[in-house]
DNA sequence: ATTAATTTTTAGGCATACCAAAAATAATAA
DNA sequence: TTATTATTTTTGGTATGCCTAAAAATTAAT
């Protein structure tokens, strides 16, 4: 198999599987990759002959040591390139995703230590999400979903688990940016949306979004 | 054909052709390209097809103007990071052809731009190869072969042709590197072979190494 | 002008990474 | 529990980009 193709399953394996606790579907990863399913079972059994994943026949798959350790330095280079990108480079958190899923297939660890050690050895990305250290060693946190937190209390904007561009935009749009205090002013009932304070003005947020939002209590 | 393969294919010939000037042979891109001649005969009339050559059967091959601009937007790719990776990232001008030759192929005008920015927009690379600007202009030059230069003169080092760490290596170690005046002591009648003095010091140059030297009447 | 050497092309094959359609399996609802 | 729906796997195909071996064409040498 390719490299690069090996890296995409292995990483998409690694995020669906949230931080591989659980099994992945086939299906998760047709969706997520944009291929026919019929391609995804014909992988995972080379991914398993390769010793990157244990796949079981009709239940699902998940990593194997070599594939945890080999995702958590695709991941790492993707969030390194992402900081980068953003805070050497001066783009935008919205416009980074799909240039650093070209750069995360440049193998050079020299590289990729190197624009970490500009950056200060960054544990957090522009969206929130924990970078890997050289060893692969990640950053815990008792982040919560924005759809799980509670009216009246006061959180802070971590992070962000959806990464396009239009999402980001609108984030922006209502100052929903990393670091942002939040206070949530109501839940509604019937259908879960969310009222809550941002820079003194009310926004309100659809579940959809809340699932995408991470925050920390505050 | 993929992007890729179409881009290194371009690249290729470009720098084979001298700059355009002169036609491509089958065997010289199967060098360079480490590939069967079989495979090269059966890319190039793709690339006919998709009209970024003119592909002569049994006589040889020439960029057409679609193609002469992709191959300068990816040399101008090559020859940015490159820079970059020298100038900002602190490498060694010996290892980062390799690199160069992965990051190529990220597609992105921006970031390419925004890096030229950064660097104030160079006009050579740490090899001393011209960098195309985005508009595909290249600034034009009289620097000569060593193994052209005549005795007792004074020139400057100005580039190379041959990428490799060895090579370049083998350059540092004699100080002969971009910018080195060097004075031509004598040239062997028998075999060709140079010495010149670099830094008070002679060095003996061989005539294979002489054509990988670029340099400049002073 | 032949012969010899080299280069190029043809022909037939192989692995990768996809696909669509059908069959098998698992999950859900009645 | 059976029927329905959804997921997964099998089967049979395709395009890409490479290969080897042999034939054909070109170039160089005698």
């Amino acid at each position: 198999m390719r490299t690069e193709t090996v890296e995409n399953y292995l990483k998409t394996i690694y995020n669906l599987s949230a931080d591989n606790t659980a099994v992945v579907a086939n299906q998760q990863l047709a969706d997520k990759l944009d291929i026919n399913p019929a391609s995804v079972t014909e992988a995972l059994r080379k991914l398993h002959e390769l010793k990157y994943v244990i796949y079981e026949k009709s239940y699902g798959t998940r990593l194997t040591t070599a594939g945890v350790k080999m995702a958590l330095n695709i991941v790492r280079r993707h969030r390194i390139w992402e900081t980068y990108l953003v805070k050497e480079l001066g783009f935008g958190w919205d416009e980074v995703h799909v240039i650093a899923e070209e750069l995360e297939h440049v193998k050079n660890d020299k590289l990729i230590n190197k624009l970490a050690e500009i950056l200060g050895n960054p544990v957090f990305d522009p969206h929130g999400d924990p970078i890997p250290d050289a060893k692969g060693k990640i950053q815990k946190s008792n982040f919560i979903k924005l759809s799980e937190a509670k009216s009246k209390n006061n959180y802070k904007v971590m992070g962000v688990t959806d990464h396009s561009t239009a999402f980001l935009k609108y984030l922006d749009k209502h100052h929903l940016v990393i670091g942002a205090g939040v206070t949530i002013k109501t839940i509604e009932e019937y259908d879960n949306s969310i009222v809550l304070i941002c820079q003194k003005k009310e926004v309100n947020i659809s579940p959809k979004a809340a699932e995408c939002i991470i925050v920390q209590t505050i």
